[in-house]
DNA sequence: TACTATTTTTGAACACGTTCAAACACATGC
DNA sequence: GCATGTGTTTGAACGTGTTCAAAAATAGTA
């Protein structure tokens, strides 16, 4: 493990293994990208990767990581003067699409790897929860003054519920092959707006019994044990 | 690969491979049991496993395909004498998580490689077709007469649906760590409740736009080019 | 039976992710 | 300048799934 308090040096390197890795795993994928060529690639012995990276998966955690820190201003742009849940609500989840666009391929790999919920590069694993948290309070953001009345027992519960929605479109996403990835685009407009009538229903006096049955559901599945 | 006509012999070899590796998953899990030790176990070399399953997965393919064509009749049994769409649904996937109880875990490493479409052990690809369309029928035949009426623009499409709700399911079942997986199965209950509700209002003429707008989604994931 | 063709079996070899003891580099104290 | 300790780097080695040329067993034919 390199120092706590690392020397420019230090730095240099496990910045030239983490460039070399994106470079290959862009050109080659994930499985094509070997640790032998990544390391070969940055100038160093096989090892060296393992003395900055615990895994193959971590380096592109670690990416995953640095690559959510930058896209935190995007959405913040992309977010701007942008009204109404629906189109709010939209613009965030294509705002992460377009972010990731170039290195969809990977993505895929670290969502294939993911799907065990222990494992650390699950969406849903506790090495995540930094990343995972912060991309909720986007969707608790978006959700004020966004002209949709939200019932109160609904709103504690309903960012998390966007989210997973949003992974749903994620996971979508990195698997479809058509042109442009336009199907995602019908999906994701379709179901946004969906999502919103459905939000204004929930409100409705007839629709109570309804909304405290999902709210059990969300609950088992929260694990309230 | 084995000759199309095999001889006692060498189905014997078959079986005998196929049975150490599932004893293998069961003791150790898909990971812990290695090629080497399966071999070993069936008393052949590490190359014959080869020569008779293409892939460690395809072992696990074909345990899978098998055990489903047993499951069969222990589902017919489960549905005899059950009646009411909600009932119904319950039990048949109740039979089903009874029925992979014992190998839970070789089921999870299964769904694990599976989440990329494209990828022989998946659910969703080409190679898992016509397990997967068995299934389907199932539901389709628990629709009928089930007591519910089922909007004619839904009905085509509402069997694929249900089986979808199952796998969704089966996800978090084989995740569950609960003791019993108690939490799937309160899960299973209430959302199996919550469908049958949503099908009856969905037939309500109130609900005709948001059928409507269902059926599109439905068409968008489905991938009507 | 003897010869040939085919099916089956073998185990070494490959590339992979990962580990680790050893070697190296460099700062600090004398 | 030298010694000591700590951070860094190396490359061989391990166990994995998988491949494959060669050997062995079997089937078919004259």
């Amino acid at each position: 493990m390199p120092r706590s308090n690392p020397t420019p040096k230090s730095e240099e390197t496990a910045r030239r293994i983490s460039d070399a890795a994106l470079e290959l795993f862009r050109k080659e994928g994930f499985d094509g990208a070997t640790m032998r060529g990544i390391a070969k690639k940055a100038g160093v012995a096989t090892g060296a990767a393992y003395y900055y990276y615990p895994s193959k998966d971590a380096i592109v955690t670690d990416f995953y990581r640095r690559s959510s820190a930058k896209m935190q201003e995007e959405i913040e742009e992309a977010l701007e003067n942008v009204s109404g849940l629906e189109n709010r609500l939209r613009t965030l989840i294509e705002a992460k699409l377009t972010h990731f666009s170039p290195t969809r391929g990977v993505l895929r790999a670290l969502l294939r790897s993911g799907s065990d919920p222990k494992h650390p590069l699950s969406p849903f694993s506790e090495e995540t929860r930094e990343i995972r948290e912060a991309d909720i309070a986007w969707f608790q953001r978006i959700l004020v003054d966004c002209g949709v009345r939200i019932p109160q027992d609904l709103e504690p519960e309903l960012p998390a519920v966007l989210w997973f929605f949003q992974m749903g479109i994620i996971y979508f996403w990195v698997n479809d092959e058509s042109p442009g990835q336009t199907r995602t685009s019908q999906l994701l407009a379709l179901s946004a707006k969906s999502i919103v009538t459905l939000i204004r229903l929930s409100g409705l006096p007839r629709m109570k019994p309804l909304r405290k049955t999902t709210l059990q559901l969300i609950g088992i599945v929260k694990g309230n044990k």
